[in-house]
DNA sequence: CCCCTCTTTACGGTTTCCCGTAAGGATGAG
DNA sequence: CTCATCCTTACGGGAAACCGTAAAGAGGGG
């Protein structure tokens, strides 16, 4: 079994039930960071002294609070360890549900496992860990099935990320067209625009762009 | 200590720390229910066992999965559970942490105390069992204050509500206007609806409809 | 009863969205 | 080079939102 393990996770109401699980897994060392920023130095000293972490265990979101930080999600933390330790083996444990984020975590982040937390997630992650250390590649949840992840959403890109996210804070086309013109992103003409804002309204089913944002909310576009 | 304790969370890896947290707290009776149903026939039961629970610890989201439940939310629970039994300490344990939602548990739902999910949540979830315990009416996770329950949102009800969601669906003013006449929701002029939603964007520095939206998303209003 | 006030609704002008059509520009194949 | 195709942008007309003004209706006090 894995002999080194870092858990990064906000709620202490999890951490301790995921420490548990390894625990009964018989996991030696177990650490655990509840910051981003924490966990990462974790990661970087334990190279140094020459004692690197075999897992790393990982949520998702974490609370922002008054301490600053410079990697403020699982995602670019993941991305961070990634550089200083590629082998890492790591499992995402987290709340989120929606294709889209997860399937980005194991084409861009090249992540193990992905758990998602729910009524029986506990012996689901014992058995994600356990297979992970068998050296299977692509794990997920039994409540998540692979064939959701392949079909994902079509080709939502940075740029249609982008064009909602200004549409969410308010902004008219006129606005956006300005915007990407400073920010040099092409295409952006106010004509250009419509017709990327239109085939997303088309994918995603929407009436409107009021409807489109409400959407794009709770697939947790933006 | 309180004798007999109903804890109703879906996620295990949650109700796995509170347990703990429970037993550390020297109660001897701890029962768990992953569903709001559950949680309700468990608290009926015991009352017709005649050894009803003395305390709710209680989570305000809960997943939906394939079973259809009568009851879906924390709210919804507790407001179901206070109607045959009205003097049941009741905790809530969540995420939650806009002041909107918060007050109205306290005002609407009468419960005596939240505690808010964080970093540092079950060392503060027992001490708010403790202080229930002894009597102490409002209770709040120390991450919260209750000045900024007490300003909270002007008065958002749930009329305003009922119009952001329409929006939120793709309706346009025409169409909420007509379904608030089948619904009999009153005022439904168009005039009416518009200006209510004036009130929003002002009160809610939203420039539009889509910002609105959004806004309210983030709020968890809708 | 009338007057005052507040709420609800109606109306009109401007802006923005919405949607179809089409012109200009880049790229690649033959 | 020419043609075909795709991408980007422009334009125009109708629908909906946006915003100010004002009329109609409801309720309360004197």
């Amino acid at each position: 079994m894995f002999k080194k393990v870092l858990v990064a996770e906000d709620f202490d109401s999890i951490s301790i039930a995921v420490e548990k699980a390894l625990e009964e897994l018989s996991v030696l060392e177990i650490h655990h960071a509840k910051y981003c920023d924490d966990a990462f130095l974790k990661i970087k000293r334990a190279i140094l002294d020459d004692a690197p972490y075999d897992l790393l265990v990982c949520d998702l979101s974490f609370k922002t609070d008054h301490r600053k930080n410079k990697l403020n999600s699982g995602d670019e933390l993941i991305a961070a360890i990634k550089k200083v330790q590629p082998d890492i083996k790591t499992i995402v444990f987290s709340i989120e549900d929606k294709s889209f984020r997860i399937k980005s975590l194991f084409k861009d982040l090249g992540i193990n496992s992905y758990v998602a937390k729910g009524r029986n997630s506990i012996p689901e992650l014992k058995k994600a860990i356990q297979r992970v250390f068998n050296d299977e590649t692509i794990v997920l949840s039994s409540e998540l099935s692979y064939a959701l992840i392949k079909k994902s959403l079509i080709d939502i890109e940075t740029y249609d990320i982008e064009i909602l996210k200004l549409l969410s804070k308010g902004y008219i086309l006129d606005e956006i067209s300005a915007e990407f013109k400073t920010l040099e992103i092409t295409p952006n003409g106010n004509s250009s625009l419509e017709k990327r804002i239109n085939r997303l309204k088309i994918y995603l089913k929407a009436n409107n762009n009021v409807h489109l944002i409400a959407i794009a909310k709770d697939l947790g576009l933006i």
